[in-house]
DNA sequence: CTTTTATAAAACCAAATGGTATCATGTCAA
DNA sequence: TTGACATGATACCATTTGGTTTTATAAAAG
């Protein structure tokens, strides 16, 4: 894994988004991540799994724990592509702004 | 529809991100798009649905044709989002770039 | 050693997803 | 008007997805 697709495919649910919110505050284990959901551990485990093949999130396991982390480098493939597209949303965002201005004048 | 939720699950797709590629271009109609793809119209216009849903395209009718546009408002809720996380990535990957420089001295 | 705790792994299920084929509708051209 | 063309809409299908339950394993606590 590890490919773009699944970084992005790992980001589309809601739940997996909200875990990388709560991981950005500190490292977890699965069991602290199954507390902020009405959801079983296995399912928790499961979107970990998921975010741990697009690269958002790193294990390491601690005594009987495991401890997700987020990674930061995974982040990477998201935001190239995104760059491709920045050129296009700014000049059309400066444009759409223009045209407000212009409207409100 | 229009929620960051649908901008996201509309992001999920390499087909759906291969087609905003090439809106980034030009405009195009539903048979156009599909001309470069190996799926029927049907199916290329059910992702252009879900990209609209998504809000990351707008659509008009020009004669028989409908033609579908970047919209570059729909990437917003997606890249406020990331500029949650944006601290930790940044400050995490220079951490990171700290450590390999001192390991390469 | 026994019991509890934290996770792993697998089987299973309903619903969503990505695709097809088919038919209806509206528009352009002859 | 007639026919071709571009799309819309629907029904249908296989696979994936998000979830549960159950069983197994390994570490911590008593």
């Amino acid at each position: 894994m590890h490919t773009p697709q699944s970084a992005f495919r790992a980001l589309a649910d809601p739940t997996r988004r909200d875990i990388l919110v709560m991981l950005r505050g500190r490292d977890l284990s699965i069991g602290e991540v199954a507390e902020n959901f009405d959801m079983t551990r296995a399912a928790v485990k499961k979107h970990l799994t998921v975010l741990s093949d697009g690269g958002l999130i790193t294990t390491v396991t601690r005594g009987r724990e495991r401890i997700s982390s987020l990674n930061p480098e995974g982040i990477a493939p998201v935001c190239d592509w995104f760059a491709f597209f920045e050129g296009f949303w700014d000049t059309r965002l400066a444009a759409l702004k223009d045209a407000i201005e212009k409207d409100t004048e």
